[in-house]
RNA sequence: CGGGUAGUAGCUUAGUCCGGUUAAAGUGCUGGUCUGGGGGACCAGAGAUCGGAGGUUCGAAUCCUCUCUACCCGACCA
């Protein structure tokens, strides 16, 4: 039994320091950790397992919605980045700048290096904070009549953006994401394309992270440098702050102007294309890491856990550890008939406990132990990491028992996880209760809001708390700006966000 | 990028204020014996030029200057 409440894992608890946790959380499960670059990360095999999981079914996903993968330069040239305003503005604070392509042997310091001052680029290369630039000045070159529409392509990439603060894989200098762009013949058409893909990235959300989101458009101070609307989906951490988990951005003509992409529509008249980009990143990890894990350590939902189920053999010597690998052996074969990751860890050099608070701290959804007395039974032991419960199972149905818990953990992280959303979005109307509400309770505010860029600026000033979103589903209702007292259409969210 | 705090063995820390033998502990690591159903016990051993670079001094983990990195608070941001 426990001897402290987290099973002398020795991870500061949620309660304790919410930040802290997250951060050693990161580091003791193996996910990532710093490196000698300041605000960058080094994803380590099981943080990037994980990642690659939730790839692989992005990228179904886009797939079957008509998308296509390319890959498109790192460096983008600074006359090529300018060319749409606003998004340049956007991101100017916090681009790399690549000036030199060249080191020497420094005169004045034997065996270092330096900058050859000769060695100066023409024309500085941006390090792309995101492709919009590159790809709309190579699309101009792709598309002329409207038989070239639409472009749907997505890549994956890694971009930076010169971070202050920066928090493992929630705000990194550099990340990596997927980011789509595409062309569309009409306005309609691209709009529905970003909403698309919005849905694509919660119904993903929902599914695989088991993590509830909240769809809905962003004000105009949150939307995207360059972009006419900004979709997104947004999501709540267990500290009660608000996360934007991805973004879709329907992007009107103001790239096809700036990088003059024209084609010729079927009445023979030339027009500028209709665009689009949307992306998540691996800030879904940190996303993934604060929704469902406890003070034990990760929790994995079953679609995005490396392994699935960890069977831990309990033995005293050569003998047993023999029979019971038997049984184990089998055990995995059929787990892998049924398509279930598993992993058998008969490593003699971890005691049984060192290895069960192992894959607790590392999340594996279910953990089967078998023992000599498991053996004589023909039972296994079988462990849920959600709820931290056993049960006793014959060895012979333990695989269709595996099968099904693994979608009832699923299910169940999701039902959790959106039980404590929505008891977390609160409906309030007045400043005070707005205050309060943020103060102690935290969570989602629903209020109304008189739709000015100024209010809402006030409101970040005097609390923190920003609009995360209007929700696609809101109801049209009358009412009075909870700061103001205006008039507004509809209730709008606040949140302290990540 | 501004304000604050901290960097000593793989990790967590003591020592720093007040400079002085061989830099200490827990944990982890290596070997061995006993063990084995929730991070085992005992014995033995290896491991740090004290974040880095300069400086002061007979002598620096300790004092001074610069710098790098992390964390917290701001501004900024996915």
């Amino acid at each position: 039994m426990p001897k402290s409440p987290n099973m002398g894992k020795n991870l500061t608890t949620r309660s304790e320091d919410y930040s802290k946790w997250y951060n050693e959380l990161v580091v003791k499960a193996d996910l990532a950790e710093n490196s000698a670059v300041r605000g960058c990360m080094v994803i380590k095999p099981y943080g990037y397992a994980i990642w690659e999981k939730m790839q692989a079914e992005l990228d179904r996903m886009f797939k079957e919605t008509g998308h296509e993968n390319a890959y498109f330069p790192l460096f983008v040239p600074k006359s090529l980045f300018e060319a749409e305003e606003k998004n340049a503005e956007g991101f100017a604070k916090e681009c790399a700048v690549v000036t030199h392509y060249r080191l020497q042997n420094d005169p004045d310091n034997p065996g270092k290096l330096r900058v050859d001052p000769a060695a100066k680029l023409e024309e500085e290369l941006v390090v792309r904070p995101t492709s919009e630039a590159i790809i709309w000045n190579t699309y101009k070159g792709w598309i002329q009549s409207y038989r070239d529409l639409p472009l749907l392509i997505n890549q994956w990439a890694n971009v930076v953006r010169w971070e202050m603060r920066t928090r493992l894989f929630l705000r990194t200098a550099e990340f990596l994401w997927q980011e789509g762009h595409t062309a569309h013949a009409t306005k309609a058409e691209a709009l529905e394309e970003a909403q698309l893909m919005n849905r694509v990235y919660a119904e993903f959300a929902e599914n695989f992270l088991a993590m509830p989101v909240i769809q809905g458009t962003k004000t105009e101070s949150e939307r995207f440098a360059g972009a006419d609307e900004t979709y997104c989906i947004e999501a709540l951490m267990q500290d009660g702050k608000a996360l934007q988990a991805g973004t879709s951005h329907f992007l009107g003509q103001n790239f096809a102007k700036a990088f003059d992409v024209k084609f010729t529509n079927n009445q023979g008249k030339q027009d500028f294309v209709w665009a689009t980009s949307w992306g998540v990143s691996t800030r879904l990890m940190g996303a993934l890491i604060m929704t469902h894990s406890d003070d034990n350590g990760l929790v994995l939902p079953p679609n995005l856990a490396p392994h699935q189920v960890v069977i831990v053999p309990i033995y005293k010597g050569q003998e047993q550890l023999e029979a019971i690998s038997q049984v184990a052996n089998e055990i995995v074969k059929d787990l892998r008939m049924r398509g279930i990751s598993v992993k058998y860890d008969n490593r003699d050099t971890h005691k049984p406990g060192w290895k069960f608070n192992e894959y607790e701290l590392k999340g594996v959804p279910l953990r089967i132990g078998i023992g000599p007395k498991d053996l004589e039974k023909r039972t296994v032991e079988l462990a849920r990491r959600d709820t931290l419960t056993k049960e006793f199972v014959a060895k012979d149905e333990v695989v269709d028992r595996v099968a099904l818990l693994l979608q009832e953990i699923q299910e169940a992280l999701y039902t959790k996880a959106k039980n404590f959303r929505d008891s977390h979005i609160t409906t309030v109307n007045t400043f005070d209760e707005f205050k309060e509400v943020l103060e102690n309770k935290t969570g989602f505010i629903s209020a109304h809001w008189d739709g000015t860029s100024e209010t809402e600026d006030k409101i970040k000033e005097l609390t923190k708390a920003t609009i995360r979103c209007i929700p696609m589903d809101a109801e049209q209702e009358e009412g009075t700006c909870v700061y103001s007292g205006k008039p507004s259409p509809q209730r709008v969210l606040f949140a302290k966000a990540y």
